[in-house]
DNA sequence: TCGTCATATCGCGAATCGTCAATATGTCTC
DNA sequence: GAGACATATTGACGATTCGCGATATGACGA
């Protein structure tokens, strides 16, 4: 839970969490791709922010358990864990 | 948002909001006032931290929308802002 | 086995956070 | 008005975070 906080009090990292709801929205993004979910680079693109940032902002979010990666080949793909997230806001509002 | 995320983002200050809830638990607490808050001192007791912390936290808590502050003479009482805190969980189900 | 590309990890300075003690503000009582 | 008390604000300082560049790891193709 504290990791959860932790990796939504930063604006990049929620930014990603929301973006990736549309995989689709990444230009070059393959429809075949949309179950993997989306690479760091299209993703540090997007943000704007360094490789280095990114990367370590998704390990956040995964280690968070609000998104799952998936090596393919020299590609790690993100996508978000929309059972664990729904079980997040479920608790948030039992504890809240 | 963001002040939400940050304010959520420390466990002291989520402890004092889940503590809260229940006014009656506070050591002293009397009925008549339940309904205005909790004061600063019986917090900060619980909450084991300083006095100029104490009172930030809650500043933050109430800057986020979390908490609505009352003063009664000397004393100033805290209590969560339950209307608010349901519409920001609404939003954080629309969001995420 | 090289070189290249995608990603991860490391090391860093700048900014922010966590927490406190000291001090200021406001309120009540005498 | 002078204390005394509850709370707020300020100043300080170590700990953590932000974001970067440099470097390491791992996978692919020639």
């Amino acid at each position: 839970m504290l990791t959860v906080f932790r990796a939504l009090s930063n604006p990049a990292r929620r930014q990603m969490l929301v973006w990736l709801k549309e995989p689709m929205s990444f230009p070059g993004q393959e429809p075949d791709d949309v179950e993997i979910g989306v690479c760091v680079t299209d993703i540090q693109r997007r943000a704007g922010l360094g490789q280095s940032t990114t990367s370590q902002y998704l390990a956040m979010l995964r280690q968070a358990g609000l998104v799952v990666a998936t090596r393919r080949g020299k590609w790690t793909y993100y996508r978000r864990d929309e059972a664990n997230i729904a079980r997040l806001l479920e608790t948030l509002r039992d504890v809240f």
